[in-house]
DNA sequence: TTCAATAATGAGAATCATTATCATATACTT
DNA sequence: AAGTATATGATAATGATTCTCATTATTGAA
């Protein structure tokens, strides 16, 4: 999920941590580079091993700040690693293929027509229970190519 | 989810069990009871306030137990507790709508010609990246009533 | 540019849901 | 009913994530 520049995503970022007061750091210019980069959700390890300036404590407290603010998306695999991603209104609407073996994600996207009967059926449904839908998430759960 | 008797519960999870050597033990009853009788996915806190008569370590130690015989899902929301239900095996396939505030879930299902074309796109999307899918996981996200 | 004033960093300590341990109790089998 | 294997529950241990706080970087004004 990775056909944005560097430039666009620092412009969005940049401008949503100024909405809430905070700096776009030189740790966390590094950190939502790393992200990037990945083109899938990373795990704190990951990051950190993505980039050896960045700290365990710093990343996981950028995470939160970069979330708060809209930047980053908060993954929760059945494996027991939270994973981390740029947000869609960052990259692109898009969705996981999970490995159930060792947690590994691939991203993927649907055909438009298949998006506009699903978010239908979506409005539908959280209708009936009077929740107020804002997203939906689908993943297909498997399992990837080195864990067949 | 719950159009199932529990007659129809205990046989098929007694079944799971006994493929793996374990017993539906009396307390293995309880938990699977609570969990039909539920509707929705429960935290290991919300299964024990519903039954005194669970222990804390006992449920989680058969939680797991149930979940590799086949006969319990886990599901990770973004909030800080795993929850379980019985898997679809047991009751149907089905999908969740999830309050990101509050992390409580409601289940929903979808019409069987969307999830057809679902099936078959996803299909598609795992073919690209060599991926063996076994099930897909679609949740509405969202403000539930108390939350809104 | 210097000077505050404010926000960010990083090393380590603390938290807390979940797992592991193990002595005791329960449930099969013959 | 005895013998064996599995299950239970109280408690201790684990480990990813969060919190703390002294230090460092960044900003905006003078």
């Amino acid at each position: 999920m990775t056909l944005v520049t560097g430039a666009h995503v620092d412009e969005k970022v940049a401008s949503l941590l100024q909405q809430m007061g905070h700096r776009y750091s030189t740790v966390r210019r590094r950190l939502v580079s790393v992200l990037r980069t990945a083109g899938k959700p990373l795990t704190s390890s990951q990051i950190t091993d993505s980039d050896d300036s960045l700290v365990q404590s710093s990343v996981y407290r950028n995470l939160n700040v970069l979330e708060e603010a809209g930047a980053v998306t908060r993954i929760t695999t059945n494996d027991e690693f939270t994973r981390y991603e740029l947000a869609e209104r960052i990259t692109e609407h898009h969705h996981h293929i999970i490995c159930t073996r060792c947690g590994d994600i691939a991203d993927f996207s649907l055909p438009s027509s298949v998006e506009k009967s699903l978010n239908l059926s979506l409005r539908k449904a959280a209708n009936k229970v009077s929740f107020n839908i804002d997203n939906h998430r689908l993943d297909a759960l498997g399992t990837c190519v080195s864990c067949q």
